[in-house]
DNA sequence: GCGAACCTTCACGCGAACGTCAAGGTGTGG
DNA sequence: CCACACCTTGACGTTCGCGTGAAGGTTCGC
């Protein structure tokens, strides 16, 4: 059975680095990426883990699995290329370091030039995404226009002589 | 063969079939698409030009154009791949058929199945297109809660204590 | 009828985004 | 302590979406 702590008194709260570490099939399971695919995201600079196991394991915590869910979205619902990803989530490196930077600033000071750098990063997320979303509405439009088009002209053919029922073709 | 009517007093609409041919190249410039890409999606059978001169060059009209916007637009705006765009125009032979046919066909109702065919078709790629821009709406809503939330935390650090302005910081 | 520009069909090459072994090290229940 | 699942780093293979010649035929203006 399971040898988890059986009952931690009173976890001292001081530093709990250790929220829920996954390694990497379990992320892969989670984010349905897989494996291969996550190793490959670092390899090209799209994230680091947040740790590894002192045998060597990738060790992921949960910002990492939002992260990788949004890689994913960007990729899969939004049809960016890695590329276009690196450039939208801007070096991973900074987010580590900015990570770093956050906990280690006591001043608040700091801390809000971080935050208002995060922020600017995140608008310039949404302004990407809403930019696509138009396009695509735009195609939607066209894609509707073809379609009045074809209901125009199949109601001419229709009005003109409504011959015989076509069975089921109502809809 | 067939020689090319001089002058057409009256179109008599039965048969134009040669408004405006373009070459692939300029089919390229005008769709801003390569002709590489263009003869590409032939090969993997996205589109037939609508004819071919005596000396075998490809030759396109302009339904052809509409059709290689669309696709450029589902491959850029959309973010489709080529396989996904091949299932959403679905069986090019079909078009060439359905507009010999159309053509063909002085019967109205026979016109009526092929244009329910073609409506068919219409709307389901809006509905695709309609679902890819909901999970794009909803990557955005994810990606404006973490701005809020990100706000949220600034406001909270300002708003505390509302030490020194940060000069030009004001965006 | 000639040259330039355009076209044709192969055919090979390339970067992106992984898949897939191979040869080992790691973690853990029994 | 061992079996076995999981992990590691290479390294090579694959598919997609074209780019880039090569070698030759076609159009067209002059």
């Amino acid at each position: 059975m399971d040898r988890v702590p059986a009952a931690p008194t009173v976890p001292p709260a001081s530093d709990a680095p250790q929220p829920h570490l996954l390694r990497i099939q379990e992320v892969a399971a989670e984010t349905g990426l897989t494996p291969r695919s996550i190793r490959y995201y670092e390899e090209i600079g799209l994230l680091q883990p947040a740790g590894r196991s002192p045998g060597d394991y990738r060790l992921y915590d949960p910002s990492d699995l939002e992260r990788l869910r949004f890689i994913r979205g960007l990729r899969d619902d939004a049809g960016f290329s890695l590329a276009e990803i690196g450039l939208l989530l801007e070096d991973e490196a900074a987010r580590v370091r900015d990570r770093e930077r956050f906990r280690a600033a006591g001043d608040a000071e700091e801390r809000k030039v971080i935050l208002r750098g995060l922020l600017d990063r995140v608008d310039r997320q949404v302004s990407t995404l809403e930019a696509k979303a138009a396009r695509l509405g735009t195609m939607i439009d066209e894609a509707n226009g073809r379609r009045a088009h074809l209901r125009a002209h199949l109601a001419e053919l229709e009005d003109g002589r409504p011959a015989h029922e076509t069975g089921a073709a109502a809809r």
